[in-house]
Order: C-alpha cells, then sequence, then structure tokens
DNA sequence: TTGACATATGAGCCGCTAATCATATAAAAT
DNA sequence: ATTTTATATGATTAGCGGCTCATATGTCAA
C-alpha cells in the first residue's frame, strides 16, 4: 500500500518526464506512430546524440519500446495513458 | 495564431509547473480549499520561505490567487484546469 | 509607537539535467 | 576484412531552479 505521499511522488515523476521541450515533441510526435532515431533527429533538428539520451531517459521510465529493423531502431509509446495525459495537457494549455 | 511548437511550448510551460514535489503538494491542497500561508508551510512541513517563493510562481503562472485577512493571506486555485489535470495524472501515475 | 506576528523578497549556494563531444557497438554493404 | 551507416553511451560542461538565510513589508495589539 502506497502512502499518500508516495503517490504524489509518482504523480511527480511522470510530469518531470513531460516537462522537457525536447522531450515533449518527441512524444507528441510518436503518438503519430512509429520512428527511428534518424527520422525523430531530423524532425525536431535535434543531434542524434541528444536524440538518443533522451530515448534511453524514456525507455527507462517505461514511456516507449525500441524494435529493430536492420540498422535502424524503431520507437513508440508503450501504451496510450501517455497520449491521453499529453493530449489533455495540451488542450487547457492552449484554450485559456 | 500560435504555430505549432509554440502550443508546445504552453505546454511544457504547464508541465514544468507540476514537476517539482513542494509545488504538486501544495496544488494537492489547494483543490481541497482555501489555506493561508502558515497552514501550507505546517501541512507540507516546509519552511515559510520556500512556501512563499513557491506561492510567487504559482501566482506568476496565474495558478493561484491571494485574498489577504488581517495579517492572513489566504490562497487558492483560480480555475479548475489545474484540478483536472492533476487528477488525470494522478490517476494514470498510480494505476499501471 | 513599539513589538509581535504573517508574509514577501533578494542574494547566494548547490544539485540536477540537458546538450555536446568523443567513442563504442552493431549491422549492412563493398 | 574493411568501410559505412545507425544507434548507444560515458564524461564533461553550462544553465536553471529550489532551498536557505537575511531582511523588508505589512498588519494588528498593547
Amino acid at each position: 500500500m502506497k502512502t499518500s505521499l508516495q503517490k504524489i511522488q509518482e504523480t511527480v515523476r511522470l510530469f518531470k518526464i513531460f516537462s522537457d521541450q525536447t522531450r515533449l515533441r518527441m512524444i507528441a510526435l510518436l503518438i503519430e506512430g512509429e520512428f527511428c532515431v534518424q527520422e525523430i533527429s531530423e524532425t525536431l533538428h535535434m543531434s542524434q546524440s541528444s536524440i538518443s539520451h533522451q530515448l534511453k531517459l524514456l525507455r527507462d521510465q517505461n514511456i516507449v519500446e525500441a524494435r529493430r529493423e536492420g540498422k535502424n531502431i524503431f520507437y513508440s509509446l508503450k501504451d496510450d495513458h501517455i497520449k491521453e495525459i499529453y493530449q489533455v495537457a495540451y488542450a487547457h494549455a492552449n484554450e485559456c
């Protein structure tokens, strides 16, 4: 059984994932579908290295999953929770 | 008309507000009702100064509003957007 | 008007984190 | 086998953000 504080900490952990522009743009892209590292890198105009570092973070946080296909590794969102939270916040952030 | 990137930035700004344990606990408390600084400070076991600093941030971000009553200043959430985003994320963070 | 209480705020410090650079790993092509 | 292409990762660095300490502001009581 989790304490109330632990539940808050879990929620903070989730919010931290979203609170970076690069990661949020990656998540917004992955909501559209599956993309490999170079596609993400080119789309966001960010270096391959920084994208890979952020992808590792998202993997560790269980947000994305990877699938190798030849030289490429394709990433996608693991579930729809992320999509829903993103969309609720996106709507609120841009309506008022 | 906002660009897609600007909309993402707005969303990031919103997520950043939630991505700190102290602030999130304050928001969780203020969802319950109106509280003055010392009440918040005592409830969260945080110094008056750090609570005041965070309240200033939340004021600047238009999240809370203040009402003076004698020596005390009572704070409350400005609208229900914050409450909804918090609750959606809280539920997702603690179900899976 | 002086003192006590409540809150706000500026300055400084310290820890965290995101980007970069260099390098490693892995697969395919030649 | 060697080179090329794609991705991962460790080390370093720079900037930001949250806390503390000291102090200012504001309100009430005596």
